[in-house]
RNA sequence: GGGGGAAUUCCCGAGCGGCCAAAGGGGGCAGACUGUAAAUCUGUUGUCACUGACUUCGGUGGUCCGAAUCCACCUUCCCCCA
C-alpha cells in the first residue's frame, strides 16, 4: 500500500496524492524536518497539524545511535513514540555518509561511523540502514546510498553510483524479508530508491534508469544542494525527471529555498524536505511573501507588525517582530519555537498554494510571480 | 584612627617601560546555513582624510628618547586591624 496517484500535469508540474497507510499525501507536498523525533525549536508533533504538515522526517543514523532503534521499537514505534499518526518518511543514514565523512570510512559492506555523540564505533550498511527503519517502523524508508559533495571527480560519482546501486538491491531484498516478518512495526513499510550520480548527467541518467527498473516505492534524486549552483541542481532534474517512473512519487532530497521547490516542481518533482526553514529560523531568518527577514536585524527592534501581515499562520496572528526578535536575542526558547513555526507553516501553505495553483492551471504565473521573490533578501 | 589593595576601550577582565588601539570572554552590529555533529559558525566592534594619522587605560603633574605600565599628589572603591 503506497500508491501514487497522478491528478493533474501543468508542462512538467505534477499535482497528485500519495496514499500510505498512515493517510494521504498531498502533493507536491514538503516534509518537516525532525530528525531525532522532534523538530528543532520546540515543536511538537500536534503542533505540526496547526502548520498544516502533512508528513514529517526522522533520521535513521541518529535514532539508532540514540536513543536506539530497538527503544523505539519497544515502544510501538516512531509513530506512537512522538505522537504523530501521519506519514513519516525516515533518511536512511545515507546522508550522514557525507555529513559525517571526517568520522567514518567506507566500503562496499557499508559504512563505519564514529558515533558523533561519544565516539563509538558503529557499522551501517543497507542490510542494517533496513532493519533500523524497521524497527521505526517507519511510512517509508529511504534507501542507504553513498552521498558524495560537490565538487567531485567523475571517479568519486562513480564510484558512488557503483556502490548506491549495490546496496539499492540489498536494501530491497532486506526491506521485503523485514515486512514479511510476524512480528515487523509495521509490515506495510515503503522503500524509495536514490538516484546519485553528482553533476555527471550521462550518470544521473543511466543510474535514474537503474532504479526505475528496480521498481521502488518512490524514486528520490539525492546528492544535491551540496555545492553546486541552483542551475546546476536544475539541469540535473531535467535531465533525470524523464526517466524517473511518472507513476511513481519523486522526492528531491534535502532541497531547498522557497524558489528551489516551486522551481523543482515546475521540473516534476512532488516531494521535498530541507532543515532550512527551521534551523533559519532558529537563527532569525523567516520567510514571508515578500521575501527573506533576518528578525536579528536592529530594524525590527521597534517593529509591532507580524513577521509576515500576509501569513494566517498562528504566529503571525498574535505576535510581533518587535517581541520575537527580543527573545531570539535573549536566547528564550520561545523565540526559537514561534520563529520555526511559522517557517514550517509558510512552507506547508506555499505547498498548499503550489497545488491550488496547479488544481486551477495557473502554475506557470504563479511560478513567474513567486519564484525569484520568496528566495530575495529584503 | 592604622595597614594593605584596586581603578583599562559598552561590560567583565589580561597587560605592568617600546612588538599596545591594548589578549580573552560577554554584549552589540552584520553575514552564513539546502536528505540537521548547527540554540552553530564567520566577520566586525575608539575616531578619521583608514598599508597612515589622531585621541584613549580614574584625575592632575612629573621621570624618560618613549608611559596603560615608573614617581608624587588628588578622587573613588574594596579588604584587614582597632
Amino acid at each position: 500500500m503506497g500508491a501514487y496517484h497522478l491528478l493533474k500535469t501543468e508542462g512538467k508540474a505534477r499535482r497528485g496524492e500519495f496514499v500510505t497507510v498512515h493517510g494521504t499525501v498531498q502533493t507536491p507536498a514538503f516534509m518537516n524536518v525532525g530528525t531525532s523525533a522532534a523538530i528543532k525549536g520546540g515543536v511538537a508533533a500536534d503542533d505540526l497539524k496547526e502548520l498544516k504538515c502533512q508528513i514529517e522526517l526522522s533520521n535513521t543514523y541518529h535514532l539508532h545511535v540514540r536513543p536506539g532503534d530497538e527503544v523505539v521499537r519497544a515502544l510501538g514505534g516512531l509513530h506512537r513514540f512522538m505522537n504523530w499518526d501521519r506519514p513519516i518518511l525516515t533518511d536512511s543514514g545515507g546522508f550522514q555518509v557525507f555529513s559525517l565523512a571526517a568520522l567514518n570510512s567506507i566500503d562496499d559492506d557499508g559504512v563505519t561511523f564514529n558515533s558523533h555523540i561519544d565516539g563509538k564505533r558503529i557499522f551501517m550498511g543497507p542490510e542494517e540502514s533496513m532493519r533500523i527503519q524497521s524497527n521505526l517502523g517507519s511510512t517509508v524508508a529511504m534507501a542507504f546510498d553513498q552521498c558524495i559533495g560537490n565538487p567531485a571527480t567523475r571517479r568519486e560519482a562513480e564510484d558512488a553510483v557503483r556502490r548506491t546501486t549495490l546496496w539499492l538491491g540489498r536494501c530491497k531484498a532486506e526491506m521485503a524479508r523485514l515486512n514479511a516478518l510476524p512480528d515487523t512495526v509495521n509490515p506495510h513499510q515503503l522503500l524509495f530508491g536514490i538516484n546519485q550520480g553528482g553533476t555527471f548527467l550521462d550518470l544521473r541518467i543511466d543510474h535514474m534508469k537503474t532504479v526505475a527498473e528496480m521498481d521502488l516505492d518512490g524514486t528520490a534524486i539525492g546528492g544535491l544542494a551540496v555545492g553546486e549552483s541552483a542551475e546546476e541542481m536544475y539541469e540535473v532534474i531535467e535531465a533525470v525527471e524523464p526517466f524517473a517512473p511518472r507513476d511513481k512519487i519523486r522526492y528531491l532530497m534535502g532541497v531547498g529555498t522557497c524558489e528551489n521547490i516551486i522551481e523543482a516542481v515546475w521540473r516534476g518533482v512532488d516531494l521535498f524536505d530541507c532543515v532550512m526553514p527551521s534551523r533559519n529560523a532558529r537563527h532569525g531568518h523567516l520567510v514571508t511573501h515578500e521575501g527573506i527577514i533576518n528578525l536579528n536585524n536592529q530594524k525590527y527592534m521597534l517593529d509591532p507588525s507580524p513577521i509576515d501581515p500576509a501569513c494566517s499562520c498562528p504566529v503571525c496572528r498574535q505576535y510581533s517582530r518587535a517581541y520575537i526578535r527580543h527573545l531570539l536575542k535573549a536566547k528564550e526558547a520561545l523565540g526559537q519555537r514561534l520563529a520555526v513555526m511559522h517557517n514550517l507553516y509558510f512552507y506547508n501553505n506555499l505547498m498548499e498554494d503550489i497545488r491550488t495553483a496547479l488544481d486551477e492551471g495557473r502554475f506557470e504565473a504563479f511560478r513567474a510571480e513567486n519564484s525569484k521573490k520568496l528566495g530575495t533578501r529584503i
